[in-house]
DNA sequence: GCCGTTTTCGGCCCGACTGTTTTCAGTCG
């Protein structure tokens, strides 16, 4: 709401300083693992960007459902000329322009206009802008909104070989919101560095992949894909990678606290450089580095830069040391043949071996999936014996027999503790009655989590981005429940999954919660799927000794273990 | 509309590209 009548405030024209307020209120209430709703007048004052007058307004609308400010506003200008902003290159002057003068109020009105050629001749369009806004039309008709991760970065990666094999670059990296590991993007951020700046744009404005391009300067280019992707392109020298590498992955909330930052030091910070306001002297950009160095900072990693929190953990030397993709030790979520996976169990320890693993648990499903070909107990504990003989024959590595176990929809859990304890770890996971109450699947969790022999809940809440919404669940409820009992909630590496979510992630780190990050690997190049994993956990400030599977072997036991002796179940 | 070891009033990040303009506004990131 916050973000719509930011929207129309910008159509009306008002103060750009107020409109910034607004997003700047919405995009902090949008990273909030609470529900502001919830929240009292005095806990949502310390949200910072909300003062007494946005507190106020939350506070009214939590109180009525109503916000009368958005609906006086919505009155001079119909919620459909916000939607005229969604068209690339049209802005607010211009949905304004449209309203007065033709009365447009949606994108199918504004469609039926253009193609009848109505709006040229307004003040500043012609037939150009015209088509312009036609072509735009049809882009938001063809795809709206973000993909996920999961889709984006091997575009990213073509693009990038792409440059690489027929370009003079130096230097070449994904910036934005790609490279912050953010679950959906909305396009593509590229920067090299080059001396022949023209000669990168030819290439990258030719690569076969693209359709249109959307504009096309010396140092910078946007193009869309054969599918709808949006790629921008950014060309820097060599001396100015830092600076733009830095400015171009963001956030733009992140980019702003730095200049403000800079502005009140004497110092300006663009995509060239960080430079002395009075000299105009440059101080550094070559690196990343500098900007937060002369700054008075440590290094912030991409993951971390939402302004949220992390520029103040900087200054305080608070930063957290951010798990790495190299500290995992093992994959404790993979599927075989037995179940709905594709390989054998020999074959999966020789790419886990490559990937410098310790050690994988293999976790097929239980009976009760039957369409993912569960295991009976039978099978379940024939499995057992296999991996114990297997096992003998292993040197410097480990197998784990285990079980992703269905907690079924009334409940109770798929195998008996008999069988459970003879397994060396159980994760357990929902695969029905998503629609359930919020109660009822919270609860079922809940118990999950009070058997001793539970040591990981998978993908916790279900979703698939893009796909499926999270099932209805008590969060907070699930999070202290499993900090309690010591149950490690999983980090799915899988990239329509990410779930747990980097905001639960970094509620759940709060909590003291352990995580365990895994792939869910059903085929072998999936198990490439760690990246997306560590990459959320890192933006969860999520620190190598939060995770169970950055462990080492005997610690890894030792932690299963200890929650299965202390038998911390609820009677 | 927010915010303050420079300020409770007066600031609030910075630059590229396009299309329409004879010098710049609008849009975007």
């Amino acid at each position: 709401m916050f973000n719509d009548i930011a929207d129309i405030l910008e159509i009306r024209g008002d103060n750009p300083f107020r409109i910034r307020a607004y997003r700047r209120a919405a995009q902090n209430i949008d990273s909030m693992p609470k529900d502001v709703a919830a929240m009292s007048l005095d806990d949502l004052h310390k949200i910072p960007g909300i003062g007494a007058d946005l507190a106020a307004k939350i506070h009214e609308y939590a109180q009525s459902g109503r916000l009368e400010f958005f609906d006086e506003l919505k009155k001079e200008v119909p919620a459909g000329v916000i939607g005229l902003l969604s068209v690339p290159g049209l802005g607010p002057k211009t949905a304004k322009l449209l309203f007065d003068k033709l009365h447009i109020k949606d994108i199918d009105e504004l469609e039926m206009h253009a193609k009848e050629g109505r709006l040229k001749g307004l003040p500043g369009i012609k037939a150009r802008t015209e088509s312009n806004i036609l072509k735009g039309i049809a882009m938001i008709k063809r795809h709206s909104g973000r993909y996920p991760i999961g889709r984006m970065r091997p575009v990213a990666e073509e693009f990038m070989d792409g440059l690489r094999r027929g370009a003079p670059v130096g230097e070449i990296s994904v910036a934005g919101s790609l490279r912050r590991w953010k679950e959906t993007i909305k396009d593509i951020d590229i920067l090299v560095t080059s001396r022949a700046p023209q000669k990168v744009m030819e290439v990258f404005v030719n690569l076969p992949q693209v359709k249109d391009v959307i504009m096309k300067g010396p140092t910078k280019s946007s193009v869309v894909t054969n599918e709808g992707i949006q790629v921008d392109m950014r060309v820097v020298s060599g001396d100015s990678f830092g600076a733009a590498l830095a400015y171009f992955t963001g956030s733009r909330e992140h980019n702003v606290r730095l200049r403000e930052m800079a502005v009140r030091k004497g110092l300006k910070i663009n995509e060239y450089g960080i430079f002395d306001v009075k000299t105009d002297k440059k101080l550094g950009g070559a690196k990343e580095e500098d900007i937060y160095r002369i700054l008075g900072m440590p290094y912030i990693a991409p993951e971390l830069r939402e302004d949220s929190g992390e520029i103040e953990a900087a200054l305080m030397g608070n930063l957290p040391e951010l798990i790495e993709i190299k500290d995992i030790k093992g994959d404790l979520h993979i599927h075989t043949k037995e179940s709905d996976g594709s390989h054998e169990i020999e074959e999966l320890i020789n790419i886990a071996q490559t990937k410098g693993y310790r050690y994988i648990a293999i976790t097929d499903h239980s009976k009760g999936l039957a369409v993912a070909h569960g295991l009976s107990i039978e099978r379940v504990l024939e499995q057992n014996r296999k991996i114990k003989a297997i096992n003998k024959k292993l040197k410097g590595f480990k197998l784990l027999s285990g079980t992703e176990m269905d907690i079924k929809s009334d409940g109770t859990l798929d195998y008996p503790d008999d069988v459970l304890r003879q397994l060396d770890i159980v994760i357990a996971s929902i695969h029905s009655g998503f629609r359930q109450a919020r109660e009822k699947i919270t609860q079922r969790i809940v118990s999950a989590m009070n058997n001793p022999y539970v040591s990981i809940i998978a993908h916790p809440t279900g979703r698939l981005i893009g796909e499926r919404d999270a099932y209805d669940i008590d969060m907070e409820e699930i999070l202290k429940t499993a900090s309690e009992t010591r149950t490690s909630i999983e980090i799915n590496a899988y990239p329509l999954r990410l779930d747990l979510s980097d905001i639960y992630v970094r509620k759940a780190k709060k909590l003291g919660v352990s995580f365990a990050i895994n792939t869910d690997a059903h085929v072998s190049h999936q198990f490439d799927y760690m990246a997306y994993g560590t990459g959320t956990a890192r933006r969860g400030w999520i620190e190598k000794g939060d995770v169970l599977n950055a462990a080492g072997y005997d610690m890894l036991m030792k932690c299963i273990n200890l929650k299965r002796t202390e038998d911390t179940r609820k009677r």
